[in-house]
DNA sequence: CTGAAAGCGCTTACAG
DNA sequence: CTGAAAGCGCTTACAG
């Protein structure tokens, strides 16, 4: 039994289907009783309109195409959940697409959202190749960045302050005593994860006047078992850190397990600070310090942001937007300091 | 610039827009010089065919509605990973919805999915009301259950035997030599993940004729805070078990962590087991023994049948597909017999 | 091998 | 307030 169509309904109804479309769209200016006899029939007939059909006149599709790098980081999968949940709550639906460093696949997406004609996507990582910078460059279909701002873009970003972050998370470590601050960096190709969270850092142990050992600096991937790699590296060299930065919480949660399972203790021989402040640092213990991204507030202004461009169509205001980072103590830092006076 | 269409590239290719669709689809029967005026002009004005007005006429949308309990959890970030990669794989498009317990979502979401015309329709979870069920039988679509088999349903179902492998989980416990077992239970809404696994808990114990109090059994939502409380609740009293059952990797970190906050060590005090072999097995210390679900191939087997559902279109067999669970050994659980004879 | 025409299931001017 | 008709951007018989 084929689905029932809005003509089905309107002879059912009695009506034309310019009346029937007219009460779907909840117009105005339709009798009541019409309106009546048309709702009955598509109960009667359980008719539901076809969404298709009526993107292909309307040219809109109430589709956001969302780019993750990988779903299962505790800290994308948060705001993957808070994106989702702001765009149903605005009557929009999320085509994901799970790039794990794909550069293909990526492209794929790209174009097949862009046959979907999606009404706007949302990319959340900033390894662009050439081939879809052009692409993203021709789409002429709004583009929002979320937690990453890649280089040479034009396209709006919503972030916090990387280099601030890590210059703050780093001078956490300063001022409770730490000189020996190893740092458990990204992907150096990254603007945002990986150089502006190594320039901090470097910048604050500058500010303090503090060197520090080439083999106290590591990059990783951002994933637990690279944090573990790396913190490995670092523990097997004659001397190593007293504190460690770990630029995601996962990555820091490897080295909490790394140092775990070379017999030593956090924080007492080693302090961690991890950052994103994703769920994980309170499923480990110690509970790991974290620099917070507020990761939920932004997985909002990136959808209502991209809303704005979707609806304003114009030349929409490209201003990125910047939100407030946060140091959230918890219990994998050491004072040094104070235990030199207890 | 209004995008081009298909008229747009049969004008300047100077052929019937016929032709173009048939190069489009890559048919045969287009003589060679056509075909390349054809991809010229496709290259020159970047056209890029509307995969709408083309689902539109083939009645077919390479979209998959997928429904999934919360994105943020362990186990379904990895399965909807693997979700993901499997459709992309064979060109079909995941729209998820990630409902928080949220029914009325739900129900949308489903209503969405229909307006939508997705080919195929994967949903997680179990708690399913009387509306939503009836939606559900209605709705000639082709719907397929991952990791959970609601009652009373005539749809195909991806699992494991949640009661042999919570039995098997509980036999481990007793084999190393406990008999003070406690059980941190999902809802007993839930016929997969609640009650069966209480079952196959309970069956073990019977089988060994070991009795436990009542107040060793508790039961919570899967996730890693309702573990810790209910963990806490059984420390509190009087006497408290040597090992303890979590239906779920993220409850049973939820009771590392309190017993860790209390003072206890694990597996030193006590013994814990968790389920699903989620990767937080392995980022939490000491690792998570746990009945392990065989998550990516429970992951691509969904879809895999999904899609022969989706092609089939006839009567398809509605059997289950029943995979093998697996037990996974690390270091929560301590073995009282080895320790007494030591 | 190629094209004119109908049709997919809607919405939206336009007329009345 | 209501309807006939055109059109959204494609594909697919049907003819040739």
């Amino acid at each position: 039994m084929m689905a029932p169509k809005i003509k089905d309904v309107a002879k059912q109804a009695g009506v034309s289907v310019t009346t029937v479309s007219r009460v779907l769209n909840g117009e105005k200016y339709v009798k009541d009783d019409l309106k009546i006899r048309v709702q009955r029939a598509i109960d009667e007939l359980g008719y539901s309109p076809s969404h298709i059909a009526r993107s292909l006149v309307r040219k809109k599709t109430n589709l956001i195409g969302v780019i993750v790098p990988d779903v299962t980081s505790s800290f994308y999968s948060t705001i993957l959940s808070t994106i989702e949940k702001t765009a149903s709550h605005n009557d929009y639906n999320l085509l994901v697409c799970n790039i794990i460093e794909d550069t293909d696949k990526e492209l794929k997406y790209l174009q097949v959202f862009q046959q979907m004609r999606v009404d706007g996507i949302i990319i959340m990582h900033e390894k662009l190749n050439d081939e879809i910078r052009e692409l993203l460059n021709k789409l002429s279909i709004p583009i929002i960045f979320s937690s990453v701002k890649p280089v040479d873009q034009k396209f709006m970003s919503v972030i916090i302050d990387d280099y601030a972050a890590a210059y703050d998370a780093t001078r956490h470590l300063i001022e409770l005593g730490h000189t020996r601050i190893g740092f458990l960096g990204g992907d150096m190709r990254d603007i945002t994860s990986g150089q502006n969270r190594y320039a901090g850092y470097c910048r604050a142990l500058a500010d303090c006047g503090i060197d520090v050992p080439e083999g106290y600096i590591r990059f990783g991937d951002y994933k637990t078992q690279s944090g573990y790699e790396k913190m490995k590296e670092m523990l097997t060299q004659e001397s190593y850190p007293t504190a460690v930065f770990a630029v995601s919480d996962d990555m820091a949660v490897g080295a909490l397990n790394c140092i775990h399972d070379h017999g030593l203790r956090v924080p007492e021989h080693l302090s961690v600070i991890g950052f994103d402040g994703s769920q994980l640092t309170e499923q480990v213990r110690p509970r790991l310090t974290s620099m917070q991204q507020p990761i939920l507030e932004m997985g909002k202004v990136t959808v209502d942001k991209l809303l704005e461009l979707i609806e304003d169509q114009k030349d929409s205001p490209t201003e990125d937007v910047i939100l407030q980072h946060k140091l959230v103590v918890r219990d994998s830092c050491k004072n040094l300091k104070s235990s030199v006076e207890a």
